[in-house]
RNA sequence: GGGCGAUUAGCUCAGUUGGUUAGAGCGCACGGUUCACAUCCGUGAGGUCACUGGUUCGAGUCCAGUAUCGCCCA
C-alpha cells in the first residue's frame, strides 16, 4: 500500500478566527487570554519564526542547532493534559534556546499508530454495525484515512493552542512516503546484516486484534483461576491399550489444550514417577498416546508433579517439546476458537470448550479433582484479551547486538537519560532483552518489504516497486507474493528521529540537525520507543539519535487517579485553556514537572497560574503608564542612567542579575519547575512587591529632578524587560503581549519570541543588604502595628536608629519607606538613646535597625501597650533560646575545630548577633516599664 | 521473587554536592475602598521532615532496617 502523503497544513490559525484584535498598548484591566492568544500565534506564523531557517529568524548561524523531534501523538483522537505537559516542556526548551542564539527547530508529527488506530475504529465500526473482515482491507484502509484526517486536524489545533513554537513546514507522518522509504530501506539494511529473520516461534497471538504483539505489549494480569487434575491412562505395552487401572494424574490451568498435548512430564529425580519415565500415556478425545518424559523444568510440588506438555500453547512446553523432539501440533484458530483437532470440540471457542472438556472428563471418571488457583494470566495492552501463545512464522529484529550498543551508549555518557534512576531500569531490559517480533497481522501500517516465491524463498527489498525477480531462484516479480503483514508501530518510531530529517537520504536538515539534542517523553514507553530509538539509531546512522532523554512523568487526577476514559476523569486541555488561557495552562504543568515523578494536577493550580499571569500583566500596565511625561510614548529604550539611580532602582537591577543567574542554573539541570518557581518569586515577591512599591512614590514626585525620574522608570522597564524574556518560555503569550507595551532596544527584533535571552547583570550586595534592612525596617512596623491591632489607615510618628553606612541609602528612600510602613514623619537618630519613648511607645528592632513607633496622640491605649509588651517578650525569648544554642554549638570543642572555618565565624557572626538583639529587646523593655511606672 | 519511587504545614508540593530560624501555593484566622492588580494588599497561626538505629562536630539531606502507598520487571 502506498500511504497517503501529508502535508503541512495550510490553514494556518484556523482555531482563532474570529477573535478581535486589541491594540498593544490598550491594556485593559484584567488579563484575558482569549483575546491575546490567538492574534499573538498568527503574529508568530506570519512572521515565520519557528523555523530555524525561517525569514523571521534571528539564530546566530555559529552556534550549534539544538533540535527536538517531537514525540508524534497517535491519530487516534484528542490529546489530554499529559500531551499539553509535554508540549509545553519541549517548547520551552525550545524557545529557550532559540532565545539564545540557537537554530532551533522543534519538528511536529504524528503517529498512525497502528494498532492503536485500528482499536479505535473497530470501536466505530462496530457501533454502526460493520467489521474490518466485513469492509476487506481496500476500504477499510480507506475508512482509516478518513478517520485520521479528522483527528489529525484536531490535533495540530491543539498543539497550537497551547503554543508549540513548531516548524510546521516541516511536519512529518509516520505513514507518509519519506517514512515509508525509511522503513523499507531500514528494513533491508537490517536483513542483509542478518539482524532480521523470519521463523516460526511461539508468539504472543490476541485473538481480539487478530495480530501477534510484542511482550511488552502483554499485560500481565492476577487472576484466580482453577486448578484441574486429570488422570491419564498408561498404556499397556502388550496390547497397546489404555489400561483402565493405570494412571497417572496431572495438573493443568488449561485443560482445552489436552487435545495439544504430546508429553507427560515429570522431574527426573522425582521417585513417585521413576518407573513411569518412558512409558506412555493415552491423550483423551484425540486418543493420541504419548509418551512419560523427564525433565528438570518440573516443579515436583506443582499440583501433582507430572504435567501435561503441549507445545504450540505454552512458552515453557514449547522449550520443553523443543528439548524432546516433540510434535507441536496447533489447536486453536485465529479466533482462539478450537481447530484441526478432528473431535467434537472443533468450532468451539476455547472457554466453551474448556467446560465440555471438563465436563467430559469426568463423565469418564478421569477429573481427579479441581480446586481454585492464584496465577497471573497475560491480558492484550490495547483490546484486554486474554493472550495466546501460538505458533506462527513471523519476522523477528534480532536484538542482542543492538542492544549492547545502546547500553554502550549510555554506560560511556553519550546518551544521558534524565532522571539518572531510569538507567538502571534501562540496564535491566537491555541485559534481557529477547528478539523483537516486529511483523502485525493488522492491515493499518507499513507493509513488509518481503516476497516469497512458490518455492518458499525470501526476496527483502526497499525498492517502491518490489523486486525484480527472486533472490535466490529468479522468478520473475509476477511469480512472487508479498507478505501480508504489517510492521509493528514502533518499528517506524523507532527511525523518527532521523526518518524525520530525510534520512535515509543525506539531506541538508540531516546533515545539519542529527543526531538530535533532547528527546522528551514518558518514562512509560522508554523501552517501547526510546530503546527502539537509541538501537536502530546506532546501527542505521552510527550515530546515537540523541544526546538527552528527558522523561516526563503522569498527569495525575487531585486524587491521584490516573487519568483514563474509563474512570471519566481526563481532562480536555481546550476547555482548560478557554478557561484560564494557555499559558496558566502551561505554567501550571511546569511548575509541577520533575523528570520521570507524576504530579497531581487540578483547578487550585490553575488557579494560581492564572492569577500569576494577571499580576504579570497589571504590574507591566502600570508600568507603561507610569512613564515620566518626558519621555515620549515612542520613546526607543534607553538604559538608566547610573548616576541617577538610587538603593530601590540598584536593588532591582541587581535582583533581577540573581534572578537570571539562577534560572540560568536550573534550565541547565532541566528543573523546569524551578524556573517557574523562581520567577513566581520574583516577579511577585520582589518586583511587584517591593520594587514597584519602593519606586512608586519616587515616580510619582513631581518636585524630583526629571532625570531621576526617568532614571527610575527606566529601570522598571529593564528590570520588566529582563523578567518577561526569561518568562517567556514558560509562558510565550502573554509575555509576548506585554513586551510589546514596553520600549525595546534599538537592536531588539520586532518579536520578544526571537529576542536574546538576557545576560547575567552585576549583583551588588551591599545594596541588597542595605535595602534588605529597610524592607526589614517596615515589616516590623507593620507587624507592631497590627499587633497591637493600631488602627492601619492612621499616620504614625516614627524614629529609628540608622547607622551612618546606611544614611545616604535612608535619606533617598524615607518617603518610601514612610508609605509602606504607613509611619510618618520618620525621623532619623544617630544613637538609640536618643530615641523617644513615652507610654504607649511601640518597638521595633529588625536587624540593624532600630525604631520606635509613637502611637496617635490621644489614642494611647493601655491594652495596645500591653500587647506590644508581650510582642517583644515574645520576641526576646524566642531570640534568648537561639542564642543559647548558638553558644551550645560554640562550646563544642569538636565543632569548633573541625567545621571548616568559614562555618564556625558565621556562628560567631550570629552569636554577635544574637548578644546584640537579646540586649536591645532587654534594654527596649525595661525603657517601656520604667516609661508605664 | 527482583528493582524503583513516594512518605516534609489541614491539602498539593519545593528543598541540587550534609552547615544550623525547613519554604511556597491553596486553605485557615484577623485586618484593609493607599490612584497596576479584590485574579489584590497587610499581619498571623500551623511542621518531633513516616518510624527505628547508625555515620558525623552537625542529618529533612548520607547508610542500614521497618511500615504504608504506588510503579516497573520476572
Amino acid at each position: 500500500m502506498v500511504p497517503r502523503p501529508v502535508r503541512p497544513l495550510d490553514e494556518r490559525g484556523v482555531l482563532f478566527s474570529g477573535v478581535e484584535a486589541t491594540a498593544m498598548t490598550d491594556l485593559p484591566k484584567a488579563y484575558t487570554p482569549r483575546d491575546v492568544e490567538g492574534r499573538i500565534y498568527e503574529r508568530w506564523l506570519a512572521a515565520d519564526v519557528f523555523a530555524p531557517d525561517g525569514a523571521g529568524s534571528t539564530a546566530d548561524p555559529d552556534l550549534p542547532p539544538f533540535t527536538i523531534i517531537q514525540p508524534p501523538p497517535n491519530v487516534t483522537g484528542s490529546l489530554h493534559l499529559g500531551h499539553a505537559q509535554r508540549t509545553a516542556v519541549e517548547d520551552l526548551m525550545v524557545r529557550h534556546a532559540r532565545m539564545r542564539g540557537h537554530p532551533a527547530l522543534f519538528l511536529p508529527g504524528l503517529d498512525h499508530a497502528s494498532i492503536a488506530a485500528q482499536f479505535v475504529l473497530d470501536g466505530i465500526l462496530a457501533r454502526e454495525g460493520a467489521s474490518r473482515q466485513s469492509l476487506g482491507r481496500e476500504v477499510y484502509l480507506e475508512r482509516m484515512r478518513e478517520f485520521v484526517d479528522a483527528t489529525r486536524t484536531v490535533i495540530l489545533g491543539q498543539q497550537r493552542r497551547v503554543g508549540a513554537s513548531a516548524d510546521w513546514e516541516r511536519l512529518r507522518f509516520t505513514m507518509d512516503d519519506e517514512s515509508a522509504r525509511a522503513v523499507r530501506v531500514a528494513f533491508e539494511r537490517l536483513y542483509q546484516d542478518g539482524l532480521a529473520y523470519r521463523t516460526e516461534a511461539l508468539v504472543n497471538w490476541c485473538p481480539g486484534c487478530r495480530t501477534s504483539v510484542s511482550e511488552l505489549e502483554v499485560v500481565p494480569t492476577p487472576e484466580t483461576g482453577s486448578l484441574w487434575s486429570v488422570r491419564y491412562h498408561l498404556i499397556d505395552e502388550a496390547t497397546g491399550l489404555p489400561d483402565p487401572g493405570a494412571t497417572v494424574t496431572v495438573a493443568t490451568t488449561r485443560p482445552e489444550t489436552i487435545l495439544g498435548d504430546t508429553a507427560v512430564a515429570v522431574h527426573p529425580d522425582d521417585d513417585r514417577y521413576r518407573s513411569l519415565v518412558g512409558r506412555r500415556v493415552r491423550i483423551p478425545f484425540v486418543k493420541r498416546d504419548v509418551p512419560v518424559i523427564a525433565d528438570d523444568v518440573v516443579e515436583r510440588e506443582f499440583g501433582t508433579g507430572a504435567v501435561k506438555i503441549t507445545p504450540a500453547h505454552d512458552p515453557d512446553d514449547h522449550a520443553t517439546g523443543r528439548r524432546h523432539g516433540l510434535a507441536a501440533p496447533t489447536i486453536l484458530a485465529d479466533d482462539a476458537t478450537v481447530a484441526g483437532t478432528g473431535t467434537a470440540y472443533d468450532g468451539l471457542d476455547r472457554y466453551v470448550a474448556r467446560r465440555r472438556i471438563v465436563a467430559d472428563l469426568a463423565e469418564l471418571g478421569d477429573l481427579a479433582g479441581e480446586q481454585p488457583h492464584e496465577m497471573v494470566i497475560g491480558r492484550c495492552q490495547r483490546s484486554n484479551d486474554i493472550i495466546e501463545p501460538r505458533l506462527k512464522t513471523q519476522w523477528f529484529v534480532r536484538t542482542e547486538p543492538l542492544a549492547a550498543r545502546a547500553l554502550d551508549a549510555t554506560r560511556s555518557r553519550r546518551v544521558r537519560i534524565l532522571p539518572e534512576r531510569f538507567e538502571k531500569t534501562w540496564e535491566h531490559w537491555l541485559t534481557t532483552i529477547r528478539d523483537w517480533n516486529v511483523s502485525r497481522q493488522l492491515w493499518w501500517g507499513h507493509r513488509i518489504p518481503a516476497w516469497y516465491c512458490p518455492d518458499g524463498h525470501v526476496t527483502v527489498t526497499a525498492d517502491e516497486a518490489g523486486p525484480r525477480a527472486c533472490d535466490v531462484c529468479e522468478r520473475p516479480a509476477d511469480q512472487l507474493v508479498q507478505d501480508a503483514d504489517i510492521f509493528d508501530t514502533w518499528f517506524s518510531s523507532g527511525l523518527w528521529p532521523f526518518s524525520t530529517l530525510g534520512w535515509p537520504e543525506e539531506t541538508p536538515d540531516y546533515r545539519r540537525f542529527y543526531p538530535t539534542s533532547v528527546m522528551e517523553t514518558g518514562y512509560d514507553i522508554i523501552f517501547f520507543w526510546v530503546a527502539r530509538m537509541v538501537m536502530l539509531g546506532i546501527h542505521l546512522t552510527g550515530e546515537e539519535p540523541f544526546h538527552t532523554v528527558y522523561l516526563s512523568g503522569l498527569i495525575r487526577d487531585p486524587d491521584g487517579q490516573k487519568m483514563s476514559k474509563t474512570k471519566g476523569n481526563v481532562v480536555d486541555p481546550l476547555g482548560v485553556m478557554d478557561e484560564a488561557g494557555a499559558d496558566a495552562l502551561r505554567f501550571a504543568l511546569i511548575h509541577g514537572a520533575t523528570p520521570g515523578q507524576d504530579q497531581r494536577f487540578g483547578p487550585v493550580k490553575l488557579e494560581n497560574a492564572r492569577h500569576f499571569a494577571n499580576k504579570l500583566w497589571n504590574a507591566t500596565r502600570f508600568v507603561a503608564g507610569a512613564r515620566p511625561s518626558t519621555i515620549a510614548a515612542d520613546a526607543e529604550r534607553r538604559l538608566p542612567d547610573a548616576a541617577k539611580l538610587g538603593p530601590a532602582e540598584q536593588w532591582l537591577r541587581s535582583r533581577a542579575a540573581a534572578t537570571v543567574e539562577a534560572v540560568d542554573a536550573a534550565m541547565a539541570n532541566h528543573a523546569f519547575g524551578e524556573v517557574t518557581r523562581l520567577l513566581y518569586d520574583a516577579i511577585w515577591s520582589e518586583y511587584c512587591d517591593w520594587g514597584v512599591e519602593l519606586t512608586k512614590i519616587r515616580l510619582a514626585d513631581e518636585s524630583l529632578d526629571p532625570d531621576e525620574r526617568e532614571a527610575t522608570w527606566w529601570t522598571l522597564v529593564e528590570v520588566l524587560d529582563t523578567y518577561l524574556r526569561l518568562l517567556h518560555p514558560v509562558m510565550p503569550f502573554v509575555t509576548e503581549a506585554l513586551w510589546a507595551a514596553i520600549p525595546h532596544r534599538a537592536t531588539d527584533p520586532e518579536l520578544l519570541i526571537v529576542a536574546r535571552w538576557p545576560g547575567v547583570g552585576e549583583r551588588v550586595e551591599a545594596i541588597e543588604s542595605a535595602v534588605e534592612s529597610f524592607l526589614e525596617l517596615i515589616r516590623g512596623i507593620r507587624n507592631a502595628r497590627s499587633e497591637a491591632r493600631l488602627e492601619p489607615a492612621t499616620w504614625l510618628a516614627a524614629e529609628v536608629v540608622v547607622p551612618t553606612t546606611l544614611g545616604p541609602e535612608f535619606e533617598v528612600l524615607r518617603p518610601a519607606i514612610e508609605r509602606l510602613a504607613r509611619a510618618r514623619p520618620l525621623e532619623r537618630r544617630l544613637t538609640r538613646e536618643a530615641l523617644t519613648v513615652g507610654e504607649g511607645t511601640l518597638a521595633i528592632i529588625a536587624g540593624d535597625l532600630e525604631a520606635v513607633v509613637q502611637p496617635p496622640v490621644g489614642s494611647a491605649d493601655p491594652a495596645a501597650a500591653e500587647l506590644d509588651r508581650a510582642r517583644m517578650e515574645r520576641d526576646l525569648a524566642e531570640a534568648e533560646a537561639w542564642l543559647i544554642q548558638a553558644r551550645e554549638r560554640l562550646a563544642n570543642e569538636a565543632f569548633v575545630s573541625k567545621a571548616p572555618p568559614a562555618v564556625v565565624a558565621g556562628a560567631r557572626d550570629r552569636e554577635a548577633e544574637l548578644v546584640d538583639q537579646v540586649e536591645r529587646l532587654r534594654d527596649r523593655l525595661a525603657h517601656q516599664r520604667s516609661t508605664e511606672r
